[in-house]
DNA sequence: AATGGCGCTGAAAACCTTTACATCCATGCT
DNA sequence: AGCATGGATGTAAAGGTTTTCAGCGCCATT
């Protein structure tokens, strides 16, 4: 059937310990022997058999990569940048999707874990405790989800976020609302992180030539919500405690102003499903928030509201500017074209392969850029 | 380190032939014995050792998929159909990724070969002689593309583009584009094929209450070219030969008609990069055709044209109607929302599967649906 | 000249499972 | 009662590789 070692041996007249040797360890090998046996073997067309190695090593030269969801065009360049880093280390990826079924992942990540040498898991929306715990069975980096006791690839948000705004700032806006992803979502989480660090950080104060912080929201639009706590690191004023409902409420960001030249309001949208349907659900309640401009929790999400606010005969950018996260490619195919806040996709999906091969704890945090197009503008323009 | 099939024979007290028979042959083995080793496995939390078990059946329970680019929205589905089935049949499957290289094909397939029990190949772009060749080797089903020799999926474009030119027809389009995709394309050699058995057919005649048999097209828009020659089964008359600079190229399509209630004049556009930017290369073009209705090889390629439509200030479906191909879930999202021609992605990736596990010789055929959105409306709106 | 060491190679064990064959026992038949 | 039959179970080989250990020849050292 197929060529074997023993083949390989008789063929070189050699015994197929050396025929091994040859070809993973050459150091061990007289020369003349090695080039002679790698010229049989190239000649016969040998491939070791890796289930036969695999037997031995107990490693198997594969890969597992778990997404939530293929469809979401985010997730295709993550895979494409595992697969080009694992197939230069001539490893094969074993590739599963999880449906957005959280309660799929563990099972999922142990069954492909007696076939692979570890597994890279992308954006799990499994708890943090189950999580720590499949990590401690199997060797796993995370990617854009980061946990004590796990490798982990992750871009900088707080950065993005910072660019983001700016760019919104610097057109005028003022008056910014933010529609938040699920709930469960970890880069949803980091996100109202970034935009709360940012609208306070002196940072971005300096960045944008302007002093960022907030006051109580326009209480003719809501009256009786948003009253400002002003205390606390996190002024998680107002929340919505119910997941789903998504009252729109409006949240003043306090802190000591360096300047009064510019205040930003900030407004957070309840969670919405990261789909274009959210996006779509979303968008009459942003529009009666009258903010200027909106981030959406992804690209997806925004162009959600994109394909709302056009049905509308609302104008983007003129009547209202909107931002997304992530730059999948629709983002750069639709009218307007869609600013957003651009992750690493395949650099990351490479990075968590490096991370696997070459075991090490760390979280590698990856640049985010943000790509201006066409649907942020000026304010009331 | 993991319990073996030793441990369990051991722990039940029987011999391991006894312990691989209760659980692969439960009907070789004693009812008694065979519960009692089968609760000790579980208990002991017992999973074969796929390798092992692989080197010696010869089986591996994988399968190898490969697609040309996962960034065509186009193929998750199919991806996601083919998961589903093989994770029914307890088999995990290895992805790879071409980057739209045919020549890369064809050494993936084989380096797959060997750890895996079959693999589908997903729209291969590789010559028909290699093709059948590796079909020769090992075990694989064709998605897509359909050559003597292997089994394969395919879809009913012919039926599919009866449903489209009978829409665009009763919305009295007479002059309709289609805008070709790679020439080394199955599909859209196949649609082609289609379109022009459509036009002649007396079926569409029937379907459409008019004929659909064309003339030599407008000699003002394009001197010189598209001479007819009204012979041949297949009227390819002026088909640029040079692939890439695609002159745009009238074709008309002769034929019986049964009646001259209508005639459709098919103009044939040379092809284009199956991708976004493709269609946008094209949409001037188009214009220039003064066609009132449009089909794009796929759907990427229609929203390229419906974003250069909209840059210009064309209006759609008003100035002219766009039809797609494949049905992208983009299409649902993009303003207007995107007419097509729904090719079954899941259950094309589950049947796939069902023929490699299965095998059999034959070319399953899959049923297409026009999905009718907004982008297209009546000619001369 | 003898011994130690070193570089190179070969023999064989080990990895875990499946399966062909052998063994054993009980049952039923003559 | 003895023997054939057949069902249940055990034994051992096989599958292809890596790796450990031993062996062999040769060079350098004493």
């Amino acid at each position: 059937m197929a060529v074997t070692i023993k083949d390989v041996a008789d063929a070189a007249g050699v015994s197929v310990a050396t025929v091994t040797r040859a070809l993973s360890q050459p150091d061990k090998v007289r020369p003349a022997t090695r080039e002679r046996v790698r010229a049989v073997a190239s000649d016969l067309g040998y491939h070791p058999n890796r289930a036969a190695r695999g037997l031995i090593t107990g490693r198997t030269g594969n890969l597992g990569l778990i997404v939530p969801d293929l469809a979401n065009p985010f997730f295709p360049g993550i895979v494409k940048g595992v697969q080009a880093r694992a197939h230069e280390a001539d490893h094969a990826v074993f590739l599963a999707d999880t449906d957005e079924n959280p309660a799929a992942e563990a099972g999922l990540v142990r069954r492909l874990a007696k076939q692979v040498d570890g597994v890279v898991l992308c954006s799990p929306r499994m708890p943090e405790t189950e999580l720590r715990a499949l990590a401690a069975e199997i060797p796993m980096v995370l990617v854009y989800r980061r946990i004590p006791g796990a490798p982990s690839v992750t871009a900088g948000f707080l950065d993005g976020m910072r660019q983001a705004v700016s760019h919104l700032v610097a057109l005028g806006h003022r008056r910014i609302a933010y529609v938040a992803g699920p709930r469960t979502s970890w880069a949803n989480r980091e996100r109202v992180r970034s935009l709360r660090g940012v609208t306070r950080s002196s940072a971005f104060s300096r960045s944008s030539a302007s002093a960022g912080i907030g006051r109580p929201m326009n209480e003719g639009a809501f009256p009786g919500i948003g009253r400002p706590t002003n205390e606390g690191t996190s002024p998680r004023i107002g929340r919505p405690t119910s997941e789903g409902v998504s009252v729109d409420v409006g949240v003043s960001t306090t802190g000591g102003a360096r300047d009064e030249v510019a205040e930003i309001e900030l407004i957070e949208m309840g969670s919405v499903m990261p789909q274009f349907e959210g996006g779509v659900a979303a968008a009459d309640r942003i529009l009666a928030t009258r903010a200027t401009a909106v981030i959406a929790y992804n690209d997806l999400v925004a162009l959600g509201l994109l394909h709302r606010f056009a049905a509308r005969g609302i104008a983007v950018p003129e009547d209202i500017s909107v931002l997304g996260f992530d730059d999948i490619p629709l983002g750069a195919m639709v009218h307007p074209a869609l600013t957003t806040v651009a992750l690493p996709k395949g650099p990351a999906g490479r990075a968590a392969v490096d991370l696997l091969l070459t075991p090490q704890m760390v979280n590698q945090q990856l640049p985010t850029q943000l790509i201006v197009r066409a649907s942020t503008g000026p304010a009331g323009g």
